[in-house]
RNA sequence: GGCCCCAUCGUCCAGCGGCCUAGGACAUCACCCUUUCAAGGUGAAGACCGGAGUUCGAGUCUCCGUGGGGCUACCA
């Protein structure tokens, strides 16, 4: 199917019964582009016909979800629209309403057969190697047998009336024609005796009453789509374009689930990733412009963005390929967006991956900027902002001894190194990263070192680990009197490990 | 088990009958650059699940097999 060139109306209907993972929320951003594209609406509905699965914690974090990614929508929870409610709990009347309009016209019959009986049935089938099917007994039932049951408390559900030959088909936007006999299906459960509808009968009634043009949902629903599709004809309702999307499956190849490790978009956000980059990313996962182009602005996603270039078949999420999009998103990124997004990250307190506790909050954002040129396109994840620079805030650098030592280089040579490094610390008269590189270099010929071995203890004295920024630039950021106490902190540590190694 | 969907490098994506000696990206490896680590540059390795058809010609169409996934609830 090619794009629709009218607006569309779309919808993420999610259901709160546990954090949306990356597949959930890549179908809400497929509908939210293909709405901007077409300058439609994204509509939210909340699916929570299930009382019993239902978790506030996941209702939060859909909302929250969609709001990092930049996903907004027209209509929905919290921004009204012209069909509210949009929550499918305070819509009950309207689905019961409907559900007893179908047992009127014959579409439809209450059933009383208990979830025992139920259970019953399917054990006889399953023991006689039949296929576990629901047998369709309630439609015998007369009014009075089920007045009956009612009094007598049992639970009463409404059931579709499954023709039993003939076959339903319609066309996916994405796979063609997919076709289901019917006699594959039995008489499905519409309201349940709690007197809330099943998905099938509510997202229905939905989204007719709210306009939706185009069913944007994955993999998993195309087996019930027949079901779906007998529903609207006992209405009497055109249904509308349906676009299933495949699944993203986890590295096992399993439904993306808890065991794959961070699966939801929040994850991602908290591990340091920009929610530019995951967009950018979770949209490639299924779909191409076509040519090779991979890193792009939202803004040319929405323009080039189209159904028929969904994939067919199932992805596998590989974070390692968005941790790349990632550095490339922070590289292309100015000094300024930069700081603010690795701020919240270093402030965070110690425990939780910012800098240690003893740098005062605020940081000094002066500094922090004069550093980042230093990190910028060496960062991938906005969390590594604490681990890169966190001894140019704090003065917690204390390198082992074996650390210090650089490549093919003894204690005593390391030791020498360190000591020439210190005495031209001190009487350096400048601190320019220039001037210290000249001088720097000129000692290492001076004490016949190269100048790699010279520099390495420096590294590891002054900044505590074996990888660091360039040195002079660090250095001059460190200043000239920490960096003097770093490196005779350095000396002193070498020196009370000799005697051990020198034996 | 039944029904449905899917099947190109380890991963993502291109390929919609001849342009394919199958292209790009991530990851991997080598080299270059280089004070470390990155970034960057160059290059290497790496795939059409199998079998029948259709066709002058198939990664591309059809069928079968195999494999994977989904559904088979008073869950969505």
């Amino acid at each position: 199917m090619t794009n629709p060139t009218t607006p569309v109306r779309v919808r993420y209907a999610p259901s709160p019964t546990g954090i949306p993972h990356i597949g959930n929320i890549r179908t809400a951003l497929f509908c939210w582009v293909l709405a901007q594209q077409t300058e439609g609406q994204f509509v939210i509905r909340i699916e929570d016909t299930d009382r019993s699965r239902y978790d506030a914690d996941a209702e939060k974090a859909i909302f929250e979800s969609l709001d990092w990614l930049g996903l907004g929508w027209d209509e929905g929870p919290g921004k009204g629209g012209p069909h509210e409610p949009y929550v499918q709990s305070e819509r009950k009347q309207i689905y019961i309403e409907a559900a007893h309009r179908l047992v009127e016209s014959g579409h439809a019959y209450f059933d009383d057969t208990t979830p025992e009986q139920l259970h019953a049935l399917r054990e006889r089938q399953r023991a006689a190697k039949q296929p576990p099917r629901y047998d369709g007994r309630g439609r015998h039932r007369s009014p009075e047998e089920i007045e009956e049951s009612c009094k007598a408390g049992l639970p009463i559900t409404i059931r579709l009336k499954v023709p039993e030959f003939g076959s339903v088909s319609f066309v996916d936007a994405i796979r063609g024609k997919i076709t289901f006999e019917l006699k594959e299906l039995d008489d499905f459960v519409i309201l349940k005796s709690d007197k809330m509808p099943t998905y099938h009968l509510a997202h229905i009634l939905d989204d007719h009453a709210m306009g939706i043009t185009h069913v944007i949902r994955g993999d998993e629903w195309i087996s019930s789509t027949p079901r779906h599709l007998l529903i609207h004809q006992a209405l009497g309702i055109e249904p509308p374009e349906y676009v299933h999307v495949p699944l993203i499956l986890g590295k096992d190849k399993a439904k993306l689930s808890k065991r794959h490790g961070a699966t939801s978009a929040l994850e991602y956000r908290d591990l340091g990733f920009l929610s530019d980059a995951v967009f950018n990313f979770i949209c490639l996962l299924g779909w191409s412009p076509g040519d090779d182009t991979e890193v792009m602005k939202r803004e040319e996603i929405v323009k080039r963005f189209s159904i028929d270039r969904i994939n067919d078949s199932p992805a596998t999420f590989d974070a390692e390929k968005l941790e790349w999009m990632n550095g490339v998103y922070i590289r292309n990124m100015d000094e300024d967006t930069l700081m603010g997004h690795l701020l919240p990250f270093m402030e965070r307190p110690e425990s939780e991956g910012g800098l240690p506790d003893s740098v005062t909050r605020p940081i000094d954002r002066e500094y922090l900027k004069r550093l980042l040129p230093l990190v910028h396109e060496r960062l991938k994840l906005l969390t590594e902002g604490t681990e890169t620079l966190d001894f140019f805030f704090a003065n917690n650098v204390s390198p082992a001894a074996e650390d210090l030592l650089g490549r093919k280089m003894d204690i005593e040579m390391t030791e020498r190194a360190l000591a020439t490094a210190l005495e031209l610390c001190k009487t350096a008269t400048s601190f320019e990263p220039e001037h210290l590189e000249t001088e720097y270099r000129a000692l290492a010929e001076q004490i016949e070192m190269k100048p790699g071995q010279l520099f390495s203890p420096i590294r590891v004295a002054t900044t505590g680990k074996p990888f660091a920024p360039p040195l002079f630039d660090t250095m001059s950021a460190i200043g000239q009197d920490r960096c003097i106490e770093r490196i005779e902190n350095a000396l002193s540590v070498l020196r009370s490990a000799a005697p051990a190694s020198t034996d």
